[in-house]
RNA sequence: GCGCCCGUAGCUCAGGUGGAUAGAGCAACAGCCUUCUAAGCUGUGGGUCGCUGGUUCGAGUCCAGCCGGGCGCGCCA
């Protein structure tokens, strides 16, 4: 509808004289008074054309040739806008097309043909996975989602490190804990992990060996570690239905010599120099507050360092678009990474950060505490376990990644209409109970998608499919910014639209045109609904 | 001190490129079930959009400066 708008439009500006570059875009007015579309287009226009927005909207329509029955009213209103209203007959066939095109209705092409490498959660094997970072793994799944229903080839990425401090001190931790748990007393150093998880690594040792491995070297206890923890964030991560294609082994930037050459290149191009026996980045040359060391004078890399080649590494693998998720503790390390790819002569445009804030959880107005050092962890495996996948899904896509997250546990974990989750869970069950009590009374509910859609005339139907109908917008803009709350927000309305038809418009046992004409409306929210969800990675019950 | 994010209704938050009387959910108050799920619907009240200037015909939105909160600012990641 926009583009066939924008066409006429540009050829009555057209004619008017205005510029050829003018911008002639619709939006959805807030208020519904104000019709089904509207542009500031003449108002804008109000200065190069030296006249009065309202005259230049009047000129506007006077060249309007809208002739295809689609637009019912085009008004003038407020200090120039230009208010379309759609027909009935335009409403009735998208909703055609709608339910046309089934399951596959909300996919576009906005993304299509293009390669993209989305990179996100990239915990480290040093513990499990804790409440807090259910939000970037939740917004990333979300996203990836997104990206695909826009028509991209996604690559999902997992960046990690087993080497280094970390997990050296993973190794003495897991070390300290087998001991103790041999009995011997022995302190788990100052700087030691001190979740419960490691204590669990140690006894399932104890349990596998004895104390046979009371000599074995650290890095026994390092690989033992890292391999239990890597098993229990991959579980966590099953539980939420979360995939990645390629694990990306930090090690292997290493081994294939990247470290090296762009060590090399850097010295070459006079982007580091040595002092106080370590190598220093460059940075304040590159547009950065102050250079970095890159090498530590023990020769061993920052994590700067790797962070730069892994990106080098993705830039190289030839996708259109690359998108790295971190949680704002990470922030300053990316205008770092970012601004020596540049001084090395890359496009950092394709590259695309999303930066998500911290979240705290609450119950009952408290502050839930935690910290990953901690043993009184919170885990996303306990948050699961407290409010359940969906709930922890929709809580973490609720709100937009830049705004600090509230997540109140005991809200999620109630079943009620305080509950957002439900509420659209509970449109999706409804519709899945009238189609069963309409099979129940007999009727072929296969059949209804062919029923005649023009005796639908009552407001709330008409309301109901024009919801329907933005689903496809609502998806690419939010590909588009990379931000799933808006598809929480829609689905809220979807529900709500729904909910608001059922409570006016009787369906099953009203006259029998009608009511296959409405059984297929119903069905189309079901499919935007439970499309909706998908995308987010919520379900979307028949029954609740 | 510096960088990034945030500051909108009692609470939690939305507010595509600047536009019409600033929105939603929850909470509060008042209603609606002999028929398809009341986990629902309808209505009411509730705001100096942190503050001060600036740009503009027009600013919650853009710019500057303050104030308040979060996260960073390491030869940790």
């Amino acid at each position: 509808m926009e583009a066939y708008l924008e066409r006429h439009f540009r050829s009555a500006l057209g004619r008017l004289g205005a510029p050829e570059d003018t911008r002639v875009e619709f939006e959805i007015p807030q208020n519904s008074e104000h019709g089904d579309l509207s542009t500031n287009v003449a108002m804008a226009l109000a200065r190069p054309l030296k006249k009065s927005p309202r005259q230049i909207a009047q000129d506007i329509i006077g060249h309007l040739e809208l002739d295809n029955g689609y637009v019912r009213l085009v008004e003038i209103a407020g200090p120039g806008f230009i208010n379309i209203t759609f027909s009935k007959t335009y409403l009735i066939d998208q909703l055609r097309v709608v339910l046309d095109e089934g399951a596959t209705f909300g996919r576009t092409a906005t993304n299509e043909g293009k390669a993209i490498n989305l990179e996100w959660v990239s915990a480290n094997p040093t513990g499990r996975l804790h409440a807090g970072h259910g939000r970037q793994v939740c917004l990333g799944q979300a996203i990836a989602n997104l990206l695909e229903w826009t028509g991209g080839k996604l690559t999902r990425e997992y960046y990690f490190n087993n080497a280094g401090n970390q997990m050296a001190n993973l190794a003495k931790s897991v070390h300290v804990r087998y001991l103790q748990e041999l009995g011997d007393e022995i302190e788990l150093p100052e700087d030691g992990y001190r979740g419960v998880e490691i204590v669990d690594i140690a006894k399932q040792m104890v349990a596998e060996f004895g104390d046979g491995k009371r000599a074995a070297p650290l890095s026994f206890f390092q690989s033992f570690g890292e391999q239990a923890n890597f098993a229990s964030i991959q579980r966590t991560l099953e539980r939420l239905g979360v995939h990645h294609d390629v694990f990306f082994n930090e090690n292997s930037l290493y081994d294939s010599g990247a470290v090296e050459t762009t060590i090399r290149e850097f010295k070459e191009r006079g982007l580091a120099y040595e002092k106080d026996g370590a190598l220093w980045l460059k940075l304040s040359e590159m547009g950065e507050k102050e250079d970095r060391v890159i090498v530590k004078s023990t020769g061993e890399p920052t994590y700067r360092l790797p962070d730069i080649c892994y990106h080098r590494n993705k830039l190289g693998r030839g996708y259109d678009q690359i998108i790295d998720i971190f949680g704002a503790d990470h922030i300053a390390t990316i205008a770092d990474v970012l601004a020596a790819l540049r001084a090395l002569g890359y496009d950092t445009e394709r590259i695309k950060v999303i930066i998500h804030q911290m979240v705290s959880f609450v119950s009952g107005g408290e502050l839930i505490m935690f910290s990953k050092r901690s043993g009184g962890a919170y885990t996303l495996d306990e948050l699961i376990d407290d409010v359940g996948v969906d709930a922890v899904k929709y809580f973490f896509n609720m709100r937009s990644a830049g705004s600090h997250l509230e997540f109140d546990v005991e809200l999620a974990k109630e079943q009620s209409e305080k509950n957002p989750v439900y509420y659209v869970q509970y449109a999706h069950a409804r519709i899945a109970s009238i189609l069963r009590f309409a099979e129940q009374q007999g009727l072929d509910t296969s059949q209804v998608e062919q029923a005649d859609l023009t005796v639908l005339d009552h407001a709330e139907e008409h309301a109901l499919i024009k919801v329907l109908l933005r689903f496809p917008t609502v998806l690419s803009r939010s590909a588009a910014s990379l931000a799933p709350h808006h598809v929480c927000e829609y689905l809220r309305e979807v529900a709500q639209q729904f909910h608001k038809f059922y409570h006016d418009c009787r369906i099953v046992g009203s006259a029998p045109e009608i009511q296959s004409a409405r059984l297929a409306l119903t069905l189309a929210a079901k499919r935007v609904l439970a499309s909706g969800c998908t995308v987010l990675g919520v379900t979307a019950p028949e029954s609740m």
